[in-house]
DNA sequence: TAAATTTGACGTATATTTGCGTCAAATAAC
DNA sequence: GTTATTTGACGCAAATATACGTCAAATTTA
């Protein structure tokens, strides 16, 4: 067995269990956190700025890219990675969103 | 190697990741909507509220209950469960900041 | 006291994530 | 045309997460 039981789960659940899995690592909130800062598109070697080789930092923004977080433009040999500002917005959104609903004013204890 | 690579970034960072993990999957936040949904402290078998074992429950609960996110009073043999406002006040605002410091009004892409 | 309830601890199996090396295709530079 | 760059695809190993069964301790209940 062990068999994924996400499925059954309410479906708006599992989209934001998602969205918070794609920011549950710190190299992809650093990735994101670096794509602002630059305030532009960055050509390749984002694994210049941070702790991990090429391809693990390339599979990092595989899955940034599977949630729509950040998008890639291929020029010639390389490629701009961009934020997707659109996404940023609805994910924050939607956290909001989640968190409101939970955290209740007049939450007691006994 | 494939050590954890974690400590390598910036102790912030790590927190948030770890706060952003804690909610990256369905039953985690099935809980903590059931457990403001009730208002009030649960005792046990929430696992009868989800499609998991009670277990598998335990486990999520404790892993919630790691980040500080819900507490769990003992009163004799049951245990009661309650979220922890203070702490989902807090997260709430430290991923917030985190996504406001991301999402930048002009951010342009060529 | 004996039986039933409740729960955490422990162990185990499978799934997924993380990290990386290597390769091949595509393009640029020479 | 040949060589160098750049990058995604693929595969592998270790680490971690997910799911659950079983057991024992604690505590009610009978």
């Amino acid at each position: 067995m062990v068999q994924s039981k996400t499925e059954l789960f309410d479906k708006e659940l599992v989209e934001k269990a998602t969205l918070f899995k794609a920011l549950a690592h710190p190299a992809r909130l650093r990735i994101l956190q670096f794509l602002s800062e630059t305030q532009s598109c960055i050509t390749g070697d984002i694994s210049d700025e941070l702790p991990l080789g090429r391809t693990t930092v390339n599979q990092h923004l595989k899955e940034l890219k599977n949630v729509g977080l950040i998008q890639g433009h291929i020029e010639g040999v390389k490629t701009k990675y961009c934020l997707n500002p659109e996404k940023m917005q609805e994910i924050k959104v939607s956290l909001q969103s989640f968190l409101e609903s939970i955290n209740l004013e007049n939450y007691k204890c006994d």
